[in-house]
DNA sequence: ATAATAGTGTCTCTGAGACAATATACT
DNA sequence: AGTATATTGTCTCAGAGACACTATTAT
């Protein structure tokens, strides 16, 4: 029954209170009643709660075959969805994610979503933002708590879940189509009340090529796959005036995409796009050993821009290693492959 | 009833669901519906949900009188926090916050709370983190949204909720106690497998001295105010592998905080720490004049460290432009004042 | 006059950006 | 041999850190 719970439940909850050191439990309030009779006495009451999901955006990086074979393999952003199954937004793309259980954190449920999912459990992983419009989905009153996570595609295992849905990596390009700035002036025009800049992108979402032989099984026609993209036109509006300043995303266009997801994961792009300038993200997207220029076209694919060679490696010098492994085969000069240097940076 | 829905609001969900366009709609699933006559006939599933509230973690500068006229007023970070007249945690000290309406965001919730505690309205606002441990709250199952908001407490007319409880500005300090770090190594002994880094952290809430009118009609009882010093000790975890790295927080001590809000407001304290160094964050606990010297000692309480002030001027100066107006009657050289140059900062 | 802060000048050092030059395996 | 990438070197310029110096008011 909603707001139900066991008794077993109620046991721990007080244990917990308990445990932490305070002054509570003696006084009694104005019912005369101390914490703990207060706490037994309990019931939650029988308004409306909301049901909260976890959504999981998984990025990796993928690479596509090159003909010459002395080039290297273009990369690229990719981001996992599942297509659903069921209503609504039947045949749409979906991110992987669940209903939170009483007896687990977000974390927690994220975690075992992405191991259903991959089969990875140890990877990198963080809370985004928890989208709360009560409108999101159709159904009913539904929050989603948002995470991120960065995996190496090579290690994952795709694993088609219980509702026998595809899934599938999708190539992410998310980009600034237009922008415009609006000035709203004071009444007597001297001044300036309110600027509002508008600006809209584009997430188009098509699915990689599939090189991956665990991908093979599922069989996925070739021919329909190629038309299948995925895209959303976002606005985001920020405005500002002396006071204050918000940020609001708006869903103009939304071809293929279940829900809110495409703002999930423009939300996710701009926030990977701005921690991989300033911590060593990226090297969760790489596998144990990996060369400089790998690692550079990851950082590359990210922010959308090429970097100078000398100045990145300078840069990430830092954040990795030398092994004494070289590639090979390559066509050109072997590399150096390098490895994280996870244990100095804490 | 919970999970029930009134008529209406099933109407608006379905045309924000057509509104978008997508295939959907015409698609029939495996029972043979379309999406129109699925949500027409969809029934919540009554299993638990969880509550979910907002908490603020409200910052302002605040400054204690001076006794030597020439010298300037200290400066203090300071959370607003009101006093709990009700089970559980009764007489412990909590941020302001509400449950989450099923008609509005978690954002709206937090600026209606706002509203409530403040009066004010248009204030920089931010989602911090939404916190999901299932035993938080020793009644039932309760998340909290977390939302970080700063002012200046000048505009503010502090005003006691309608259970009549305290609302007090507290300075707050919050600095590292100890670290010890632990090597975990593999089986064969030769390389790490694991690092954890354990930090202490020391919160601590002292009531600030109350200076500004508005209060006065408080009646706090100074002789008590004086021994009324919060303190809580975190115990920050940060788990390191060569796959993932994760951060835990745990209260070891909690003296006169409600609940798990000593991590909130930690939580809130190092985004503040982070955030200032590379944004104008700190403006917008300023009021509309200022000279530099009290930006810089805004940024000086946030940070825990004094600046260079040629330094600082440089960073800032593009942030901020000059009035022509200068401080009067300081006992020393009257300084220009500045405002926010907020109309080029987008 | 003096205490205390306001405001500016400048020297140094580091780090990023930009371009150049050399090295090397694979077909 | 030729190609495509690997790797290192260095020049310049901008910005941060550090210290010093001058200016100005109320008591």
């Amino acid at each position: 029954m909603q707001g139900r719970e066991d008794n077993q439940d109620r046991e721990e909850r007080k244990k917990e209170g308990i445990n932490q050191k305070r002054k509570t439990p003696k006084l009694r309030d104005k019912q005369g009643l101390t914490e703990e009779e207060f706490l037994a006495a309990y019931q939650p009451g029988d308004y409306v709660r909301p049901s909260v999901a976890t959504d999981m955006v998984i990025f990796t990086i993928t690479e596509q075959e090159e003909k010459n074979y002395r080039k290297l393999s273009e990369k690229n952003l990719s981001v996992l969805l599942i297509e659903r199954g069921i209503h609504p937004y039947l045949n749409c793309w979906a991110l992987p994610g669940g209903f939170i259980c009483p007896n687990e954190t977000a974390e927690q449920a994220a975690r075992r979503e992405l191991q259903e999912e991959t089969g990875l459990s140890h990877v990198y992983m963080e809370q985004l933002y928890t989208f709360t419009d009560p409108k999101r989905d159709p159904r009913t009153w539904v929050m989603s708590c948002s995470y991120m996570a960065l995996i190496d595609c090579r290690k994952v295992r795709l694993q088609a879940g219980d509702d026998a849905a595809n899934v599938q990596w999708f190539h992410a390009s998310y980009r600034l189509l237009n922008e415009r700035k609006e000035y709203h002036h004071t009444e007597d025009g001297r001044g300036i009340k309110e600027i509002i800049l508008i600006q809209e992108y584009e997430l188009l979402l098509s699915p990689d090529k599939i090189e991956h032989p665990a991908l093979d099984s599922l069989m996925l026609d070739t021919t329909k796959q190629d038309k299948l993209i995925l895209r959303a036109i976002l606005q985001k509006t920020i405005t500002k005036t002396e006071e204050m300043e918000s940020v609001e995303y708006q869903l103009l266009e939304n071809y293929g995409l279940a829900f809110d997801h495409a703002k999930i994961i423009a939300y996710a792009i701009e926030r990977l796009r701005r921690k991989v300038e300033y911590t060593g993200l990226a090297l969760h997207l790489m596998p144990t050993e990996f060369t400089l220029t790998q690692l550079q076209q990851a950082y590359e694919v990210i922010l959308g821009k090429t970097l100078l060679k000398p100045a990145f490696r300078r840069k990430i010098s830092e954040l990795v290693e030398e092994t004494e492994h070289y590639t090979e085969k390559e066509g050109h000069r072997p590399s150096r492959l390098f490895r994280r240097k996870w244990e100095k940076q804490i």
